[in-house]
DNA sequence: GTCTATAGAGCGATAGAC
DNA sequence: GTCTATCGCTCTATAGAC
């Protein structure tokens, strides 16, 4: 065998996956990818078609672990502690690999491997929320990945960097509980 | 006068706003600006020294608009309606100028005259809440911007079109009332 | 499966004439 | 203030040799 391989699509994909964290999505270049495994550009269309099949599988790592990471919170009830555990280990994914789950929240073109990873996620949310949200339990999902997910881009705008605003693991707290204490209210009247 | 002014400044901006809404930051070219202006690509430097100087003009334009916006609900005191109101116009600009309010929510490289208008606007929106909010408007109001942000960048994604989600009008309604009932239980505690 | 070489296109920015 | 011309760099993707 003259040309042995030399490299691998996981290991492509782990390179890229650093490379994206270290330079965002527009700034991963496949020159630049394919230079730090000593490889030629070209090299690399073997396992990935395209940059953009590079991008998905990506994203599909992304959304991988992402549910790993929230999987050992998802499985009992969420008690209100357990939501609190939810949003601290939700926050430190998106803190710890900005780009990959930036990746993940915009990629538009799902594959369906990712779309079924997401439906996984959201229906253990849904479910397990709903000792705690009762009928209302989509909706006090949605609320809650809309604000997570909000703060998450707040606070890499820089917003709660400026002087007297909140700092996020307070404002974190704080609006759970904000939640939280609107969820009792609603049990009354459901 | 052998060459008299072909454009202005004002004129770029304008249709460099136009030109990002249609193609994203990342599209946004000068020679393409150029060749709708009929100018060479040249004659924009005249103007603007450099692309980053023009984002940052149309930075500070987006912050103008938003608080343009937003400022006829926040020159009295916020009812639960108010905040309903102040919430459907924050959407109302994000979905109407999704790219202008992406370059406002991301350009770190803030002029002082951006950072001006920041605070102008997040200060009327502490002080208006807290009638509703007291002490803890601050934290109520962070809480707030991270819901209505994150329900864009959610919104955006796709999430809610996914089948047995809550869609973005009744889960605006429904986080609000949610948020505005553990306000109310606040009250009684502060 | 990897290589060299290149096609083909994009970009920001600058120099100097008028 | 705008022009022509161009520098110097980026990129994705392909063709064909080995």
């Amino acid at each position: 065998m003259p040309y042995p391989a030399k490299t691998s699509a996981e290991q492509i994909l782990s390179a890229a996956i650093t490379r994206l964290e270290q330079g965002g999505q527009a700034g991963l270049s496949l020159r630049a990818l394919a230079a730090e495994l000593k490889l030629t550009p070209n090299a690399l269309y073997r396992y990935f078609g395209s940059r953009e099949a590079l991008l998905a599988a990506m994203a599909v790592q992304g959304a991988v672990l992402l549910l790993q990471a929230l999987e050992p919170v998802l499985r009992n009830s969420l008690s209100p502690q357990g939501v609190h555990e939810l949003a601290r280990r939700y926050l430190a994914f998106a803190r710890t690999r900005p780009a990959l789950y930036d990746l993940y929240m915009t990629c538009d073109s799902l594959s369906s491997e990712q779309q079924q990873t997401y439906e996984q996620l959201w229906e253990q949310v849904v479910q397990q929320l709903q000792p705690l949200a009762g009928s209302h339990s989509a909706q006090v999902a949605m609320t809650l990945w809309s604000y997570l997910h909000g703060l998450v881009g707040l606070e890499r705008s820089g917003v709660y960097d400026s002087p007297g605003s909140p700092k996020p693991p307070q404002n974190l707290a704080f609006g759970l509980n904000l939640l939280l204490a609107g969820l009792r209210t609603l049990e009354s009247s459901p």
